[in-house]
DNA sequence: ATGACACGCCGAGCGTGA
């Protein structure tokens, strides 16, 4: 990407479900690229034509009822991989891998984790390993690489609440920041701490209890790129709006945007 | 402390989410 760009990143929670939202926003905000999480469909009845008809080159990595990426761009990417390279398949459906245009992107849904002590949390970790381990082989941090997505942990104590509350929880534990740091020393840093440190900028809150209103949620969706794109990020907004529309999901959206290098 | 919302599974609660 030798010129400016605007990502998208965003956990809609079921893109039919969501379909309206994500189309409207799309075509108010017009991202280069956009990744979304948590599609909850299979590639066969994924809506593809209306992001088409958008201009956007679809693809996508789904499975029934749970999980899946889908990866938009408006330059048709170089190359698409689906899952881990290599070894078992991703049958989770939770990472989608392109270069478009030079950029090596991988659009993230890392697992939740369940909770401290159980194979899912295990499951989680290793996962984060694996990705560390493909990164190392496969990708250079000279090079323009972005990590985007739902993180599904709170990176420090300003992406979260209450961190007391939180000892012995999952998205929050000393394992899974030891986790993250290690993936982010292949050579990635958070694009919007680059702008902004304040605390309570959550990406995601509960449905239940009012957290929105309340602002009492996480930051667990992000943007991480390697120095050479870290360089050139210009703003990372966290976009409330959807939120406040009919049925919205749990997480908002998110949009990176890069100057010209 | 517990439960609280929502999605998609398919036609009812259930698994999952974070």
């Amino acid at each position: 990407m030798n010129r400016p760009f605007t990502l998208l990143t965003w956990n809609v929670n079921g893109i039919r479900a969501r379909l309206d939202d994500v189309l409207s926003f799309l075509a108010e905000k017009s991202p280069d690229v956009a990744c979304l999480q948590e599609t909850k469909c299979e590639d066969k009845v994924f809506p593809r034509v209306p992001f088409a008809e958008l201009g956007y080159t679809v693809h996508i990595h789904g499975a029934k009822g749970y999980a899946g990426v889908a990866t938009l761009s408006k330059v048709k990417p170089t190359e698409v991989v689906l899952g881990f390279r290599g070894g078992d398949a991703d049958s989770a459906c939770r990472i989608l891998n392109t270069e478009i245009d030079g950029l090596r992107l991988y659009n993230l849904y890392v697992p939740n984790g369940t909770a401290l002590g159980t194979e899912a949390f295990t499951y989680k970790l290793a996962w984060l390993a694996r990705l560390k381990a493909e990164l190392a082989e496969h990708c250079s941090p000279a090079a323009p690489v972005i990590l985007c997505g739902d993180f599904n942990i709170a990176p420090d104590e300003r992406d979260v609440v209450d961190p007391r509350a939180l000892v012995g929880s999952t998205h929050f534990s000393p394992e899974e920041h030891a986790a993250l740091r290690e993936l982010l020393a292949f050579g990635l840093q958070d694009c919007f701490r680059k702008h902004d440190d304040r605390p309570g900028q959550y990406t995601w809150w509960d449905y239940r209890r009012a957290d929105f209103d309340r602002n009492r949620g996480m930051r667990i969706d992000h943007v991480y790129a390697s120095a050479p794109l870290y360089a050139r990020c210009e703003s990372v907004v966290h976009d409330k709006t959807p939120r406040g529309w009919d049925a919205p999901s749990d997480h908002i959206p998110v949009i990176a945007s890069f100057g010209g290098p």
